[in-house]
DNA sequence: TTGGCTAATATGTCTAGACATAATGCAAGT
DNA sequence: ACTTGCATTATGTCTAGACATATTAGCCAA
């Protein structure tokens, strides 16, 4: 049996996890292991690598390889459209569109986007709905400086589909929050006012510019799972 | 100037952003765009690997490379121990130890840990302060069975960060709610009852078993942010 | 039409060797 | 004591070539 480097790294990670190479620890160098594993150092360096990619190990150059002390616990979250969210949950997906008006953004979403003050931009407020029932609140400022000619009809495509494959979207943010249901949130998603949200806040940002910033409100139970 | 992998992903990335290659397309193959950039072949999978890790791209063998058509947005989350994430806030951290027992734990506890009901764990209630005010309510149930002997006094050195080095742990999810705070929480943090907490969720396994099951109930207007 | 076999092919991984780069620590000079 | 510079060294990356493996398209037979 030859050894892979997906092989190296379970057993680097195993010595790891069994205290061989404690917290803090050098652990011995790639040509070392490299003899030891009767590998080319390359493949001891895929391994290696992944693992600091993971978190697990921090690499220096001349400095060697340790065992990350307090290591960073690192979470994926995937951040599906929501459509496909629903149907994941085994729901049937729907969603209807509130408002779709264009006006001067308010100070603080023109100030998270790093528009100028007073910028006019296109507001959208969506209710997606899942298995029939209100599933998140959407209300969306975007920038028109970057949307390509012509926009869709977003009665028709749920700007948060639409956007992930029609404007080249380079980065962004996403914050949670925990914030009361609003008046309107409590009237639309037909709650309580006051009920607590799981709240969404996402920006992003295009190869153009600034593209959008987007506020999910969740329907009370919703969960955000990640795993790592 | 010669071309190395960061560079070719850049470009990659730059044609698809360009809409050179659109979403859903297929993209030439490993040795074609070796040629055409004059580098090795293992230097372009070098760079298409860490695409397709990123989302950017969906790789099989046989069938080639394409553009993700919905690529999913990944965010990570760099969950840091808490003492960490208030001293990164230039706040000063302490926390208080408001409760220490074992006892049989609740079913929805045992259940969630993968434990047989009945279950004797260890209850922990930690107070976490954030420039001596409350900053996460931590509440957390501990399965004695995988902790080293012997145990420290949890009311000197937090759980929270004695796990990370003590315990071997393997894997784990953390889910994020918005939550009412309960009387007791209410109490314990000052604020009113049904105040909308974010209410982090945390399962941990290690490599003898489940390890802990913790909720971190943040004070409000808390954020977690992740970049993308 | 259906099912299964086969050959072709693109990616996945590995090797052995080389040079690049960054960081360390020592030595020499001020 | 303090800096500066240099040799050392571990990781980072690249090359050229090879074999492994998954998957598909096409073919053939039932």
């Amino acid at each position: 049996m030859t050894l892979g480097w997906e092989e190296i790294r379970a057993e680097v990670l195993r010595r790891i996890r069994a205290r061989d190479w404690p917290p803090g620890a050098l652990i011995p160098g790639e040509e070392a292991l490299a003899e030891e594993f009767g590998v080319a150092r390359a493949t001891v360096n895929r391994a290696l690598t992944a693992l600091a990619e993971a978190g697990v190990l921090e690499r220096r150059k001349r400095a060697g390889t340790r065992v990350a002390a307090l290591p960073v616990r690192r979470a994926r979250l995937e951040i599906p459209v929501i459509r496909l969210d629903v149907l994941g949950r085994g729901l049937t997906y729907d969603f209807r569109l509130l408002a779709d008006r264009e006006e001067a953004a308010p100070v603080p979403v023109t100030a998270r986007l790093g528009l100028p003050e007073g910028a006019r931009l296109r507001y959208l407020e969506t209710l997606h709905l899942a298995g029939g029932r209100p599933f998140v609140l959407e209300t969306r400022w975007l920038n028109p400086a970057v949307l390509p000619d012509p926009a869709p009809d977003f009665a028709a495509v749920s700007a948060n589909e639409w956007l992930v494959t029609h404007v080249p979207l380079v980065s962004g943010d996403i914050a949670f929050t925990a914030e009361p249901a609003s008046s309107r949130e409590a009237e639309v998603m037909g709650i309580a006012p006051g009920t607590a949200l799981l709240v969404a806040e996402r920006t992003t940002q295009g190869t153009l510019g600034p593209v959008t910033l987007a506020r999910l409100a969740h329907a009370p139970g919703h969960r955000v799972t990640m795993t790592f």
